[in-house]
DNA sequence: CATATTAATATACATATGTCTAATTAAATT
DNA sequence: AATTTAATTAGACATATGTATATTAATATG
């Protein structure tokens, strides 16, 4: 971000001069880098360039090239989970759930929108799971709060929605329907209770394909 | 694919004794590659390793590691869209659209979950357009006669789908709704109707979103 | 004021990678 | 049969990268 190639001199820095970036900035860079060139793609040196630091530093605050990419998925999911929680809270619990779930939608799709590099995440990671995958799926289902699955809840409660597991309409609008193929590392790397057989990914895929025709409604 | 670790002789094979893999294999396996570790990550050693070649092979026969991804793209998307065309030319035109349309998709995702590569692909490339990217846009863009395409127009035609530009839905379905992250370079890439301004955005995402909610259906 | 600690830069190093070139062997051509 | 061409492997080389270490300067501590 900051174009700060002005070369500081050694050693620990004033308090009163120019401080070199802070961690934050850093992981905005690294997320935004890993996004857009893949994990293997962006360089600590090359973050580092774009931060306005040093590349020892990343690896002196980060431990590693895995470590800052751990802290970068952990700084962009929790944005965006304020961010969703935020939305879901400020609706008035007079409106239908409907109308709610499409808001919580639209504005879910903004801000990944704005922030595209938690989800593109997802996907760069590949299509098997592996450590760093099941890293950001793991924190992405932690918190069961997220308003998308309590919406979904109510509106299957009240028999607005039609009775399919949360992971589905989730996946759907997180990863999207094609990544119908990320729904296997998913699924494995959450142990929920969809099957990853033949049959049972059948029955994934065409609940999916519903989803697309008849969409949501029951 | 083949661990054929064995050794080959140098210079040119024997016709009578076992002929290194073929472009087809490189190719299948280059695309594996590249799906599950990213362009950088995938590397031309690794690649002809699997493939049971030398590296060199590799970059004689395809020119470099770009040329080598581009075939791999070609490779497997002439492999989608052959077996999505066979699909729909083998459904009776006696069945309504809505039904030709739902099974459309079904065989699309069955195909991408069971060649999960060339979505993977789509999403590696990261947010940003680049070359890579919009090599795989404009081969999944050229040819008109893909039949989501086709079928979308159809039901519209007859008032069953909802006027709806045909990025859209198709974006929803191979991309994902998460990729509405991708949509804005898909945009830009295809030079589409579509507008990537903020307002125009904000349309493309309140579409999408409807599209969960309510689905094709007018 | 002297010393230890902290926070940063810079350098060193082994390894991996894309590309280029040489070497080698079988087939094709004359 | 001799020679050229094609197809493949192997090695060379410059560059980039992650990590480990040395260096430097400002602060904290006594």
């Amino acid at each position: 971000m900051s174009m700060n190639a002005a070369k500081r001199p050694r050693g620990r820095p004033s308090l009163s001069g120019p401080s070199p970036a802070s961690d934050e900035t850093c992981l905005d860079v690294a997320l935004e880098a890993f996004a857009e060139r893949g994990y293997e793609g962006a360089s600590i040196r090359d973050i580092a360039a774009a931060s306005g630091v040093s590349h020892g530093l990343i690896t002196a605050r980060f431990g590693s090239k895995q470590g800052l990419w751990m802290a970068a998925v952990d700084h962009g999911m929790s944005r965006l989970h304020q961010r969703l929680v935020a939305v879901e809270q400020a609706q008035s619990a007079q409106i239908g759930v409907e109308e709610r779930m499409r808001t919580v939608c639209i504005r879910f799709l903004e801000t990944v929108a704005a922030y595209p590099a938690i989800v593109q995440l997802m996907n760069v990671e590949g299509s098997r799971p592996g450590p760093r995958l099941s890293h950001i799926v793991e924190t992405f289902f932690r918190s069961r709060s997220w308003p998308f699955a309590t919406l979904l809840a109510e509106g299957q409660a009240s028999g607005l929605f039609r009775p399919i597991h949360v992971s589905v309409p989730f996946t759907l609008l997180a990863h999207g329907a094609g990544a119908l193929v990320a729904l296997r590392p998913l699924v494995e790397a959450v142990n929920a209770s969809l099957r990853t057989d033949p049959e049972g990914l059948s029955r994934t895929i065409e609940a999916a394909a519903d989803m697309i025709v008849r969409g949501l409604k029951a």
